[in-house]
DNA sequence: ATTTTGAGAAACCGAATAGTTGCATATATA
DNA sequence: TATATATGCAACTATTCGGTTTCTCAAAAT
């Protein structure tokens, strides 16, 4: 199934679970230990996160360590993109009014 | 009432929303000519978005201006900057490997 | 003064969400 | 081979979500 990401981030527990897999993959179990909830609900929330393809599985034996995908992560900063242009717009108008206020120090 | 701006970007309507009025500030009334919904729904977005704060309003008679805070829209660069030192990291490491396949040709 | 207009609030509804418990299955281990 | 362990899946539940319709209120316009 599709899952769009920014709905995959709007959950703090997930949220948490990506930061703690970013570095270094992890088993459910592992993960779920982090957590004051059921294996079964972080399982839950691993699906809704593999569905959006922001982290990947990794069979090995009876385990599956989880891992973040570091470039789906990218799609969210490429939507900020649009609004960044702004604030350093919005930074580059105080960057004039402190040259200008300097100059009137003068 | 506090709200959570993942969960108030997590709505692809929401988002819209907020693209449109980051360059200028527009009525309730305006932005829902812009979407196949009732200006009542675009309200309880607008709503949402304010108690996110991502949003601020500015009255004008019987008018309502919504316009986007910017710094509030930081937040989210700001949670994407753990996983950034991430991806410059393997953007890095991913250099290093093309560098040494150009010794290789040599 | 009356009517129109812009907007939020309330009540309602179906769908989705996040959690639980219980079960099924495959892989290790004794 | 029998048991323990890791994991996913299904069913159920309370809550939230996104939408609609109806209503109220204040500011403009007539």
């Amino acid at each position: 199934m599709r899952r769009d990401i920014f709905q995959a981030i709007a959950d703090p527990t997930r949220r948490a679970i990506i930061t703690l897999i970013a570095l270094q993959a992890m088993t459910p179990n592992a993960i779920a230990e982090n957590f004051h909830t059921s294996r079964q609900a972080v399982s839950k929330h691993l699906r809704i996160l593999t569905e959006s393809e922001l982290v990947k599985q990794e069979y090995k034996g009876r385990e599956i360590y989880y891992s973040l995908e570091i470039e789906k992560m990218k799609e969210v900063d490429k939507w900020l993109n649009q609004f960044r242009k702004i604030w350093e717009t919005q930074f580059n108008q105080l960057d004039k009014v402190l040259s200008t206020l300097k100059k009137h120090k003068k």
